[in-house]
DNA sequence: TATTGTTATACTCTATAACTATA
DNA sequence: TATAGTTATAGAGTATAACAATA
């Protein structure tokens, strides 16, 4: 037993959060971080990142969309985007095509290489999605997903 | 209506995610990110960020706890934790006690000008908090805070 | 030897604004 | 004038390891 003590369980029993117990802030935040910390506990070698997998699968559900909505749907911010797609494209797996209707645009695609890397990544990634959630029955999993979409869809009262 | 396009509804309407759209990870990230942006859009002038608050309730809350539990139980590291304590101590907040019976640690407690502080911004917080989840029912919300909850402590299959 | 906390370093991601090239 | 994307720069936060003091 190495471990000295990042382990939320025990600390939960010793430490009051009080009301901080229920904020959504919070709450988000440390689900958040739990999460990435298992993933990356279990898949010792993704070959790439998360935001860059996700990129990826969206480029290939979304072939004629603009690097800018794939970034804003990601709520990737647009200079990392940036960043991002070039070390995508050096590594040969992403293609930048500048449409001829809007050429300030940039359309994004996989390559042959970053289509094979992209089908064969995907069973993998609901597989770990699926297990660093298993302490949730399906239908309470089921129940988070829709309960954190409709909070992300929703709440835009203050959008503008 | 001066906005881009950084509007996920807007978007999800637009680009598929595939399963993406049921991925625990993406959507806590997606989730969290979000709550901060209303947070930030809404509160113009918190007088410190969501951290700092964190651990000052906490502090209130556990007068007896060590620095490193109270990072641990916030999932913050301890190289950052360090900082963000001497930061508050700088700013009159927080107390640094070395303890009598174990010099190695630090106990952490609120100056009165903390305490203050710390009593005043908590109801804002809450209503901060329930403000940005206003499109879930009360009972949606605290359903999804006790899924979060679930998953959090859950899963620790890998702890060690 | 192990633990608590600090320091140092490098890296990732964010925030912001200025810039380009198109439109 | 506005939009798509890029560049530059500063800051927050993370990851890692080395370190000091204490146990």
């Amino acid at each position: 037993m190495l471990k000295m003590s990042s382990d939320v369980k025990d600390i939960e029993e010793e430490l009051s959060f009080g009301e901080v117990e229920h904020s959504a802030a919070f709450l988000t935040r440390l689900a958040q971080v739990t999460v990435y910390e298992r993933i990356f506990a279990r898949s010792e070698a993704l070959p790439l990142g998360l935001a860059e997998i996700t990129v990826m699968t969206l480029i290939a559900l979304n072939p004629k969309a603009r690097q800018g909505e794939i970034a804003d749907a990601l709520k990737i911010k647009w200079p990392r985007m940036t960043k991002l797609v070039r070390a995508l494209e050096e590594q040969g797996l992403v293609e930048r095509i500048v449409p001829k209707g809007d050429r300030r645009s940039v359309m994004l695609g996989l390559t042959p290489k970053g289509q094979e890397l992209t089908t064969a990544i995907r069973p993998k990634m609901e597989a770990l999605d699926q297990e660093v959630t298993a302490i949730l029955s399906p239908e309470e999993r089921e129940q988070l997903i829709e309960l954190l979409w409709k909070l992300i869809i929703g709440g835009n009262q203050d959008a503008s």
